[in-house]
DNA sequence: CTGAAAGCGCTTACAG
DNA sequence: CTGAAAGCGCTTACAG
């Protein structure tokens, strides 16, 4: 026999007081309600005794928060092939939940029939947790809006400026990142370098080229930006020409980096990587994306959504650069 | 301007009917209920000119289930120094639920007030979902009791025996694969062999000593169990004692295995690991704990248990034997 | 100090 | 065929 959880019309019956009284006394009495110590300790004494737990459901249809934070992804919450750039994300959304009491719902975009589809009733279905966290390089705007819209708190991992920046986010500055590692260069005497990168639109990848492109810019050198594919032949005509240095972009498959490596290994040519590749180690010269601290800060960040009006919506992470051992002087 | 979203009652007032006739029209009319083709129609046309979608907390709370699966762990859900073990677990977790369209509720175990906790309240709260998976080497006997016993959905990963077999679970075979070990080294001839384990009363350290003092009693082999620390020095003195061949447990730290590598490279003697090591790659020989099936098939089993009365709820799933390089024949 | 009532947005019998 | 009502388990004014 599935007994039935208990609720708090169980404890009042207990208790000898209404199921109102209950509530105000598990809730801690937020309204400041008078209430005799006696009433009070026999209101919990009975939950105690029933082993109640609030229905979260409920909870939530009658008031406005559960402690429950959603987490939706646009893809696997748990990818096979990206664990390494995603994992460090999830360790930092569970620690810091955990560190303000917030459970976690994985939103695996599930339409309740084993569908996994991304519209918008499974986007609306985040609206069960006090507030959503996001992540993917797309964003799907008219979903996203609506929630917005109505003031759901949503906080996106990476930056976005879709809906002219209504959506709050937390993201790396790769602006500051890419510019410093073109700096790196400079300051090592290479003049023409070439930057290569992957043809995506996501605010990742070109945020990395602006900052590429001004460093250059700022300083003077000659920065052109590839975005076709890079083998051996391309970079011994790129020596022919003068350029000492290649900056590759950093993706989750790490396509036009793993091309670079391959086709710059053996020659003089120095690199850098704008990221730092899962098998690269220390080596590689490029820059740390803070990919934990993400994670924690923006479930920070939503639970400041949720209780109140954060001053910053729109927060942007150094990465730590790494020198590594890919970048040579210049003469 | 919270706009407030539209609710079945505003698409009644639209179509001129009852709200309860728009729940039947929109609930796809499971019941049955005869109803005009026409007042299908305009209620549905009134649906979709106001862009509505259902409220999850509503639906939720006035039907039973809420598609819900809880994931408590007994430490950080994603620990950070022992991903590669635990995460396929979490990849077949996380497919399977999205597959039978179950979305998935992390319990921090935090007690809302950002204590990490673990005792009974933590656990009761994953009543919130419909059922909830375990995961841990160790079971909290009375509160896992207290749920088993009121009939909650639950099921462990990884084989119990607390509870005189109440606990539903899908664990690894490790007798099996542990067994099918030290068979593969007496095929090779060898007839005086160790096992090396970690100092732990876990099922699944049991389980694997079980599999090889069994296998080699029935071979008639000498296989001593050594639970000491082993290094260079202890495995010469083996070596002297006409030990051909040592067969070490795998943990979640595998430091008895790391220890009896070192301990042996170099030497002449074979070696196995009851598992495979995260960076042995496909060379040590030894047998793949098949995780991401454990988590999937862990899945299954906790829907099963919701919707009725899985036959078979204690599951143990066959680990693929990994040959390896490490075992040579003797003579 | 405590209880009765309304309401959150839906589903599900049950009347007409 | 369709509507009125009860109820899911809770919170929040509002009366006493």
């Amino acid at each position: 026999m599935k007994r039935r959880a208990p609720r708090q019309a169980d404890i009042a019956a207990l208790a000898g007081v209404s199921q109102a009284t209950v509530s105000v006394v598990l809730g801690g009495n937020q309204s400041g309600v008078r209430m005799s110590e006696d009433t009070r300790l026999r209101v919990l004494a009975a939950a105690e005794r029933l082993g109640y737990v609030p229905d979260p459901v409920a909870t939530r249809l009658a008031s406005k928060r559960n402690h429950m934070l959603g987490l939706y992804t646009f893809k696997a919450t748990f990818p096979t092939d990206v664990a390494d750039s995603y994992y460090p994300i999830l360790v930092g959304v569970e620690e810091q939940a955990a560190a303000l009491g917030q459970d976690l719902i994985l939103f695996t975009g599930a339409d309740g029939r084993g569908e996994r589809t991304h519209d918008e009733a499974a986007i609306r279905r985040t609206r069960i947790a006090d507030g959503c966290l996001f992540f993917g390089r797309h964003v799907p705007v008219d979903s996203i809006e609506k929630l917005v819209e109505s003031e759901f708190p949503l906080v996106y991992i990476g930056r976005r400026d879709e809906l002219d920046g209504r959506i709050p986010f937390v993201g790396a500055d790769y602006v500051a990142a890419s510019a410093a590692v073109v700096e790196l260069l400079v300051d090592r005497g290479h003049r023409v370098i070439r930057y290569v990168r992957e043809d995506d639109d996501a605010p990742s990848s070109t945020d990395r080229e602006r900052g590429v492109v001004e460093a250059a810019a700022a300083a003077g050198v000659d920065c052109e930006v590839v975005r076709t594919a890079v083998d051996r032949g391309v970079v011994e005509r790129w020596s022919r020409d003068g350029v000492t240095a290649v900056v590759v972009e950093e993706t989750d498959t790490d396509a036009a980096y793993l091309a670079v490596r391959a086709a710059v290994d053996g020659t003089d040519l120095s690199y850098a990587v704008l990221g730092r590749p899962p098998e690269g180690g220390t080596e590689v010269t490029g820059f740390e994306v803070p990919r934990r601290e993400m994670g924690r800060r923006a479930v920070e960040l939503l639970v400041e959504l949720i209780t109140g009006d954060p001053e910053n919506q729109h927060q942007l992470l150094a990465c730590e650069p790494v020198p590594g051992t890919t970048v040579k002087d210049v003469r």
